[in-house]
DNA sequence: TCTGGGGTCCTAGGACCC
DNA sequence: TCTGGGGTCCTAGGACCC
């Protein structure tokens, strides 16, 4: 039977005899479980079946494993009320290019059964599977448990798999089975599933619209679904009709599978502690967002055509300014003018500030830009020479190597780079971690010395 | 959820133009 | 000087995500 787009979960989850085409389409999602542990424990077999968070740099809980998990760590913890409650807690810094390159493989593992693979985040994909049964020979619960399995065995982590009709629907199913979850859900099925999930566990709807939709006495995603359209249409814009919709089986979001090409923004911001109401060193802070912020845009090429200031204060309290840039740039040399006049829009002497921040907006592709008659060409070469020099000597010595004076009363932080606690320091051990990498197939990483 | 850092998209309202 | 109607662009700000 053709399946009829305007056909609403209302129907589908009919009792109704007739067999309406049950997956119009079939979207996967996976989401890999406690994603950074789960690599660290793939890379360090010893670390296996412990419990082990990372995020020791910061000295907050980026994430926790399973072990860890079912000892009562949880997000957010400090690190002294885990040991209390978890003395045997090995606690790691987050090492971000070993899970680059897992997520890597892992998006790579999943093309080899389907083209539609979204990139999504780091550590979770959505893949288009509509059409693929003739290929494998199998139902999609089949296909989504081979790429499970696939996954799982090639990189040694596990991952939760959700299948349904729209991503919003695939994401639900994925986490409603965790860790090594594989929930399939088809059309009939899917009010099983809504009747008891709270309306602010579905994707997009955050704390604000949750609280609006207590007052239209809407609690489960259940109710939410089975709203007419009118009524979504009256008291809610677009995009929480789009969720309504893919609620309903309806898929609205595509699977997007170009890879994000380039940025939209690029922002740096970094809260320090206790908050400061010293001006030097606030305004140094924000110097080095500066600096981290248009090192990256060079590094991808972008230049920025606006550029946004934001401080906050003590109280929580967010305040910014945005600056429109006469021609756009990725040097900070250019942008500390602008960087001081927001900075004193902003600055309030007798304010304590716990956070600063810098947003590069307006990208535009280095290549593009169109110079005016008025900008001093040489000027501009100078920069561009100075700064591909700062940027050799930071690729090879390290991140801060050079910087604008500016940045200096920071008051630089002893690096934590590297040294990984509990964990210890024999060579046997380091040429465990090597052979795991190479048979990942993960390049071997040179040790800064 | 007592709060880290990095992003995206949507909407309302004003400015400006015919 | 006042008065319509309609379009586009920009910006501030909100809301949400991992």
């Amino acid at each position: 039977m053709k399946y009829d787009a305007d056909t609403s979960l209302n129907n589908l989850m009919s009792t109704s005899p007739i067999t309406i085409h049950s997956w119009p389409r079939a979207i996967l999602h996976l989401d890999a479980d406690a994603f950074f542990a789960s690599c660290e424990q793939a890379v360090h077999p010893e670390l296996r079946g412990k419990p082990v968070i990372t995020g020791k740099e910061r000295g907050i809980v980026a994430a926790a494993s399973y072990e860890a998990k079912a000892r009562g760590v949880q997000r957010g913890m400090s690190l002294s009320e885990i040991r209390k409650i978890c003395p045997d807690i090995i606690v790691v810094s987050s090492d971000y290019e070993t899970y680059s390159l897992f997520s890597l493989r892992m998006f790579e593992i999943l093309r080899r059964f389907s083209p539609d693979v979204e990139e999504y985040s780091i550590d979770e994909a959505f893949v288009d599977l509509t059409g693929l049964r003739r290929s494998f020979h199998g139902p999609y619960g089949v296909i989504a448990q081979k790429m499970q399995e696939a996954v799982e065995t090639e990189l040694g982590i596990t991952v939760s798999v959700g299948v349904s009709l729209s991503k919003v629907l695939a994401k639900i199913a994925s986490k409603h089975n965790k860790p090594h979850g594989l929930t399939l859900m088809p059309g009939k099925e899917i009010h099983h599933y809504l009747e008891k999930l709270p309306v602010e566990k579905v994707w997009g709807i955050g704390p604000n619209t949750t609280a609006f939709l207590k007052k239209l006495g809407i609690t489960t995603a259940l109710q939410f679904v089975r709203k007419d359209e009118e009524f979504i249409c009256r008291h809610f814009s677009k995009p929480y009709y789009d969720i309504w919709q893919e609620l309903n089986g309806i898929s609205v979001y595509p699977v997007v599978t170009e890879s994000k090409g380039s940025y939209q923004s690029i922002s740096k911001a970094r809260t320090f502690t206790p908050p400061s109401g010293d001006e030097i060193f606030v305004f140094a802070q924000l110097s080095r967002n500066l600096e981290n912020a248009c090192a990256k845009a060079r590094r991808h090429k972008l230049m920025a055509g606006r550029l946004i200031v934001f401080l906050r204060t003590q109280e929580f309290k967010d305040t910014g300014v945005e600056m429109k840039l006469t021609r756009p740039t990725a040097f900070p040399s250019d942008l500390f003018g602008p960087l001081r006049e927001g900075f004193y829009r902003l600055y309030r002497t007798g304010r304590f500030y716990r956070q600063t921040g810098v947003v590069l907006a307006d990208l535009k592709a280095e290549g593009r830009i169109q110079y005016s008659l008025f900008d001093d060409q040489a000027e501009i070469e100078k920069a561009v020479k100075v700064y591909s020099a700062v940027d050799q000597l930071s690729e090879k010595f390290g991140k801060y190597t050079v910087h604008h004076a500016a940045s200096l009363p920071t008051k630089r932080q002893v690096q934590h780079e590297g040294d990984r606690e509990n964990i210890p320091k024999r060579k046997d051990n380091l040429f465990k971690g090597e052979n795991n990498r190479q048979r990942l197939g993960l390049p071997v990483i040179q040790v800064k010395v």
